[in-house]
Order: structure tokens, then sequence, then C-alpha cells
DNA sequence: CGGGCCCTGGAT
DNA sequence: ATCCAGGGCCCG
């Protein structure tokens, strides 16, 4: 579900409520959101219990919370790293007079896994419990239907904990750097759509923002990288940074309520989109309808007439 | 590169 | 019952 702008919408959030705070109760109710951790559920409870969230991060679709070393342990910074994969979300409630977010009370210790009328919270998978230094509780609550994300600690040694660095910049890193990406892509015989989604290429685009940028720029998603010019290159990743940044501004794209921000509000970008799930409605540069093709178990979605094959 | 896999659930 | 879904990883 979340591509860069849903997940940036999300850091922000959790930047907002959880940096300064200590960790204090971590449940781990589904072992399979913890994978990717190598001490499993156990170890990942007692992993960060008791550390101090100092910042935030990400990279493309990974972000992550910058902790503390383990108290005692001498150990170094570590990254809890939160993938939602395609139906994962954070949800922040603080109970103090200033909380934006949720108003819930969340005062009680014992994970019961339920919302505030006493119904269980659905798919909820891990429950992060923490405090603020004035005392106030903040719980974060990672909530994922399918179970394609997850949390996990990662070592953080430089910009990128280990965990990210087989990541790309993403278009909107100040670091982007469109010349290499573009040298990349018209050096490989792969399809432009194929390369766009690749996270080692370019990070942050799925297939939403993918077909939007394809779209924009005018180019068709099967048209090979190596029969582009460096310039038509440009174009679509100066395309995916401008819907991306649009996007953002309106809290990311929500089809339903499978993608929520924090405080479990939708966004509105889906309004504004031209391509992805349009199929049969009318290109709205040139009226001819939207097609949709299956390549590689996705969907694209783009319109015949502006994106012709090269 | 396509294809399968990891999952749950809504729409048809 | 079948298809489809915003991701990522691994395989040949």
């Amino acid at each position: 579900m979340p591509e860069l702008p849903e997940v940036e919408v999300v850091r922000r959030g959790i930047d907002a409520h959880l940096v300064g705070a200590r960790l204090d109760v971590v449940s781990v109710l589904d072992a399979r959101s913890v994978r990717r951790h190598a001490s499993g559920a156990l170890g990942f409870e007692r992993d960060l219990a008791g550390r101090r969230v100092l910042g935030t991060g990400r990279r493309g679709k990974f972000m992550w919370l910058e902790l503390g070393g383990a108290d005692g342990t001498g150990g170094g910074p570590d990254a809890l790293m939160v993938h939602l994969g395609m139906s994962g979300q954070v949800r922040v409630h603080r109970n103090d007079a200033a909380g934006e977010a949720g108003s819930e009370a969340a005062g009680e210790r014992e994970v019961e896994a339920e919302g505030p009328a006493s119904d269980p919270i659905k798919h909820l998978r891990i429950r992060l419990d923490a405090r603020r230094d004035d005392g106030t509780p903040v719980r974060a609550d990672f909530i994922d239907q399918r179970i394609f994300g997850g949390m996990w600690v990662s070592p953080l040694g430089g910009e990128v904990p280990a965990d990210a660095q087989h990541i790309a910049r993403d278009v909107l890193d100040p670091h982007f750097d469109r010349r290499q990406v573009a040298r990349r892509v018209t050096a490989s015989r792969a399809a432009i759509k194929r390369l766009l989604l690749d996270q080692g290429v370019v990070s942050g685009i799925g297939n939403i923002y993918a077909d939007e940028a394809l779209w924009a720029a005018r180019v068709h998603g099967e048209t090979p990288g190596d029969a582009l010019s460096a310039r038509a290159v440009y174009r679509v990743l100066d395309e995916a940074a401008a819907v991306m940044r649009r996007a953002l501004d309106q809290g990311g794209t929500s089809f339903d309520a499978l993608y929520v921000n924090v405080d479990g509000r939708q966004g509105y970008f889906a309004r504004s989109l031209a391509a992805y799930g349009k199929t049969g409605e009318p290109c709205p540069r040139c009226g001819t309808p939207i097609q949709r093709i299956m390549s590689g178990g996705r969907s694209s979605h783009f319109c015949p007439r502006c994106q012709r094959r090269r």
C-alpha cells in the first residue's frame, strides 16, 4: 500500500510523538511481524525495552527509529526498522493534554489488544508502550493485515542502517543523483517501469507513483531503458518527484481505511490520480480511455495515445 | 526477465 | 470460487 509519500507521512507522525520517549513495554502479538529480527519475538521485546528513541529516518519505503545504546551493554546505536509492506499502519496514542494523536485512555499496562470500546484491534501485531520524560505515556501500535511488513532491529553505523544499505536514494533525497540513475537506466535493456520499481536503482516509487510518473512524462512503461534518452529519463524522475511531493502535501494516497497516518486519518491524493486505477476512464490530457495491462504480476495503467512504446 | 512466495480479505 | 491488492525477496 504505502509508497514514499505515505511512509513519510507516518515517519513524521512517529517523529512528532515518539522522539525523546523511552520504550517501556514492547509486546509482540504475532511473531511473523518480527520475522526479520534475529533473536525472535522474545528477543525483540527484550532488546527494545528501556531504550530511548533519539530520532527517526527514512530511505525509500524503509523507515526507522534511532535508538540509544542498550543500557549497560555498551552496544552501539541501533535502528528500529519499520516497513509497512502492503498493509502496514502505525497508530500513535498519546494521552496528555497536548496529545494530538488519539484521544482514548492509554494508561493500562497489560496488553489487552483492545481499542477504546474494548473491541479487539484488528490485525494488531506489535505494541510499543513508551513514556516521555514528563511522564506521559505514548503508545504506538503496529497494525498489518497481510503481514508483508514488519519491525526489526538493525545496526546503525552511518547515515543509513545496515538493512537499508541496499536501497538507493529516493527522488526527494537532497543527495539524489539524477545523472547516475539516468546512466544506469539507459544502460539497461529492462523495461523502464521495472527499473522504477527496483529499489536498488531509485527508491520510494511503487506501482501507483510509477504509473503516475510515466503518465506525466508520456513514457510507456514497457519501453526498454536503453531506448530512452537521458532527457526522457530525467523527465520521468522529475515527474516522479513532483507527483510524490504533491501526494505528500495531500497526506498521501488512500483508497480505503488500509492506509492511514498515525492519527488514523486518510490521505487525499487518490482524487488527483490520472492513470492508476483509472481503467476505461478518459486520459485527463487527451480523453483516450486509460488502458490496463498485467506485466510481472502487477497491473499497469497508461494512456495508449500519450504513452507510445518505443 | 517471469514466477513464486510470504499473507489476509474485499469485490465479483 | 476466483481474482485482485499500494511490497520485497529469492529462484532459475
